[in-house]
DNA sequence: CATCTTATTGATCATGTGATCAATAACCCA
DNA sequence: TGGGTTATTGATCACATGATCAATAAGATG
């Protein structure tokens, strides 16, 4: 019952096998949030001994700062792999907001509140959660700017406005991780401060 | 050195002694942060026996829920009785954003932040935090009804605005605690939004 | 002042955590 | 096929967590 009986590990390279672990982690994380990724759960999760988790990462304040980075890191380039296919900066941003207010996406929303409490207690952690959100910033950035050369968008400081919508998303977001009440529509005030902040016509965005 | 050397308690009534670990649970997780109200760490810093805090509360999650709710049902009296010296309800509202982006309260925005990782693991928690935001949420609606009746606000649907709002603020408020950059200014969509969602003239907040 | 109620304590348990290291065995290469 | 390299393991620390309970002593009551 204790021990969930398992053989010997097949050897593995290093660089295999530092892959495989923090494909796993990324599972555990996913599934049970950043306090799940301990020795032990990715191990378990693994069928691998702890010791061998410990061995390939320095620290487990760092394991829980890579597997940070590599959900996040990964959830940018799904986003906007998706909102690329979209043909005008308006329908891109539309279809940004869609993607990021969508349900089915707690378990990543999980991982960001996890990352904002656990980061004044890890400074690994709090450096990756920095880069990742600098990353986002740039991302929105680069579509607003886009929408503006179009001549669609107009915005005087797309650097602020940028930060100002992932502040928007990411607070409607935790709300509805604990809370439902009112979540079916909460992404109406996110369009229409959008379209007022980047001077689009009233229902441009949704 | 480990033992800080600590003579036995005075003998106090269940009432007092309740009201006195409450508060010291208070002090710990503003402090802290929710993960450091712990029997240990709040019985230390009540210089008491861990045994005694055991024996005030069913369980730690219990605790740790209700340290939460003691938290921030003290904040919203503070925070309302500040917005309501303001005359007009555009005043009230101005304030209430003003008060809730104001640095200097990062201790309350974490214990928030704790409250919505923890919420998934610690089901009174969760239930704590969806009764308090329902007491804010209905904070919010009434400053926007007292605007509506004064002739000040449109809003066609108070509900769902004050839910954006606390949406808005929660997320800037997330991001500054682990992310200064671009802090400063981070408001200005806040007000912006609300003037647009309100019917206000441009300006009118901020 | 003696007695009794009970608030408080110390000791202890079971569990979970990260970390370390000698011992092991899987795999590669000669 | 044998030997050597090293990925992997089991065992074990030290520590922190929540929880339980008999023993203690503070303070009220007579």
């Amino acid at each position: 019952m204790s021990t969930p009986d398992r053989r010997r590990a097949a050897r593995l390279s290093p660089d295999e096998r530092s892959a495989t672990l923090r494909a796993t982690a990324r599972e555990v994380a996913l599934e049970g949030g950043l306090p799940a990724v301990t020795l032990r759960g990715v191990a378990s999760r693994a069928g691998v001994a702890p010791a061998l988790v410990a061995h390939y990462e320095p620290s487990m304040d760092a394991l829980v700062a890579r597997t940070f980075s590599v959900i996040t890191l990964d959830e940018i380039d799904e986003v906007f792999a998706l909102v690329a296919t979209e043909p005008s900066p308006t329908g891109r941003l539309r279809a940004l907001i869609a993607t990021l207010l969508d349900d089915g996406r707690d378990d990543v929303t999980a991982v960001w509140a996890d990352a904002w409490s656990m980061g004044r207690r890890n400074a690994a952690l709090a450096e990756a959660v920095r880069e990742v959100m600098d990353r986002w910033q740039a991302a929105v950035v680069d579509v607003v700017r886009d929408g503006c050369d179009a001549g669609e968008f107009t915005a005087e400081d797309a650097e602020l406005v940028a930060w100002q919508f992932l502040g928007m998303i990411d607070g409607v977001n935790s709300h509805a991780l604990v809370h439902y009440g009112g979540a079916r529509d909460r992404g109406r005030l996110v369009y229409r401060a959008m379209e007022n902040e980047l001077g689009l016509p009233t229902g441009a965005l949704g």
